[in-house]
DNA sequence: CTGAAAGCGCTTACAG
DNA sequence: CTGAAAGCGCTTACAG
């Protein structure tokens, strides 16, 4: 009973291993009875196949990995399920793996490559500037980076990614902001370890300043991290300086939330005092109250573009792309023209 | 240069592959000079290993697996690093791994058990009900189940589990709400899809109900499932009916924060007008505004418990066991006693 | 400290 | 339609 094996079953069926493999395999020649035969036995000896071995030998699989960085990310929740979608209709199966915050993205990708022999991945996150070309050249398995940027020139032809403006998308976030008049206006963004998204959305609100001929105070930015508490606490503190703060950009729908349930918890309101915009659209900006305005991602387009261009070098033989969505202001409830 | 393997590499250094896999290993028995020269190659060459072959040969690894029901679950992010945390404390390392809604929970376990030779597995959520006790007991690999109830009694003893009560925990945010004087209460809870936690939730609810002599309403109940817009459009429904509601029960704070928008959002107030009560007690219920009154399941402990129960089996040899723990009714500012 | 050989559980041409 | 044989890329006793 313990572990039966391919080799086993046939015994039992009285074929040889192989015939017992095509049945596992689904493969039309097999003789009805034999197949049956087999079925039955399987199930009666609840014979499970090792998958390891299954990997080993396969040439190639039909399956597109999908590897994500992070292991709780709500944003990606809604991208992973749009990737998942567009494989299936191409008659592909997915396989979903996450990844450490700690770990060495491009590694882990070529080893998940390796071990299930993938057609094709796609990684949500993560860090690939650091790479060899060569290698991933050699291993002829397309990658294509979503939601993170490749910035390295050299290895821009050996990977494709789908990404947004960044920048663009902070500038619009704040110069919406300075258009409802605002002047006084905070950032809550990320730290030194976000190597590039933090650093361009920053950049997006300077350039959006300067447009506006507000100069840039120091003193209004606090670095939080992707959670509801460091964007509480950022906030608390932009609050306690005094600053005659009227409006506030974060870089994130959760540092947002957070931001907005402090402001609300001094009994102050959103967006009567302080208005607030994130970033992203995560499904809870639109249920807090009162809902975010905030800087859509295109969550979705995400997902099936970045499984288009994967089966376009596939299918298609194409090179490596990189394309750059459309962000959309959504305006919702919490931000207030002034004076 | 393409897909090395570590015969290529044993060649490259001259030496046999079996001192190429004793440095892969970090075995101790490896002249310095060698591991060196090996190291040296395969970080010329990016050679990779390939898991599969790896784990095909492996009698035992040293690795916990975690098999997560569904691909986005708050309420589970705390729980999975609760559990992390706790392995790596044993000196075991951990493989995460999510398994699609529609697919067999006990199969898709022992596959992963199967493949990756595990020591041990947690399963949070999930059905095990319908399972082949000896299958599961020639695997002599320790099964626990959290956030899921073993109800077959004969399946008991092949695995152990980690739950809370869910009706008596159900009973209690329900016995909260008439002893603040409400009773006209709604309930919105999930359907026939859930097996076990929806029913028992509802009975909990149905118990206080009686407790307090209020009879059940049956068009006070309303259908979700797992989703912000299902609390939402749930909770539109509910108020449309113009029963004189003046407090809800949600089973899940998801729902639970979908309804209190719906609320606010026509104008009324949480809790002055209708008071609100979720359970679960997920990041984002203290973020909601108002704070959202809770039951609190004890994410950290049903790690923790998790893999204590599975340490003690695998180490002390002790039999499956099934404990339950203790929730807590978390009062922040979603309901308020009336008259 | 190192190598030769067997084998993990499958799949895949090949032959019949 | 079915079987015998080779081999996927590793690891692990065993021998030296």
């Amino acid at each position: 009973m313990q572990n039966l094996n391919i080799k086993d079953i046939a015994k039992i069926a009285g074929v040889a291993p192989s015939t017992v493999s095509r049945v596992l395999n689904n493969r039309p020649d097999v003789n009805e009875d034999t197949r049956e035969k087999i079925l039955k036995i399987m199930d009666e000896y609840n014979y499970i196949p090792n998958n390891s071995a299954r990997n080993l030998k396969i040439i190639e699989s039909n399956t597109i990995g999908v590897l994500v960085k992070g292991i709780y990310n709500p944003f990606f929740s809604k991208i992973i399920q749009s990737i998942e979608e567009k494989i299936r209709e191409k008659g592909y199966s997915m396989t979903l793996n996450y990844n450490y915050d700690d770990s060495n993205d491009i590694e882990t990708a070529i080893e998940l490559i390796k071990e299930k022999r993938l057609k094709g991945l796609v990684c949500l996150g993560g860090n690939f500037d650091d790479l060899d070309i060569e290698q991933i050249q050699s291993l002829s398995t397309p990658i294509v980076v979503a939601s993170s940027n490749i910035i390295e020139k050299k290895n821009r032809k050996a990977l494709s990614s789908v990404t947004i403006d960044n920048e663009k998308a902070a500038f619009e976030a704040v110069d919406y902001l300075c258009s409802l008049g605002h002047e006084k206006i905070g950032i809550i963004t990320t730290g030194e370890s976000d190597r590039s998204i933090g650093r361009l959305r920053t950049s997006g609100y300077k350039k959006a300043l300067e447009k506006h001929c507000i100069e840039f105070d120091p003193k209004l930015l606090e670095i939080g991290e992707y959670t509801f508490d460091s964007g509480y606490d950022a906030m608390n503190k932009l609050l306690d300086k005094n600053l005659g703060l009227t409006a506030l950009f974060a870089t994130s729908d959760i540092m947002a939330i957070g931001a907005a349930k402090a402001v609300l918890s001094k009994g102050l309101s959103v967006p009567d005092d302080i208005s607030i915009i994130g970033f992203d659209d995560i499904e809870y900006t639109s249920y807090f109250h009162p809902s975010l305005t905030t800087i859509k991602q295109p969550q979705e387009d995400i997902g099936h573009e970045s499984v288009r261009i994967l089966f376009e070098i596939l299918q298609e033989k194409k090179k490596h792309r990189h394309i750059i969505l459309e962000t959309e202001l959504v305006a919702r409830d919490s931000c207030k023209a002034i004076k």
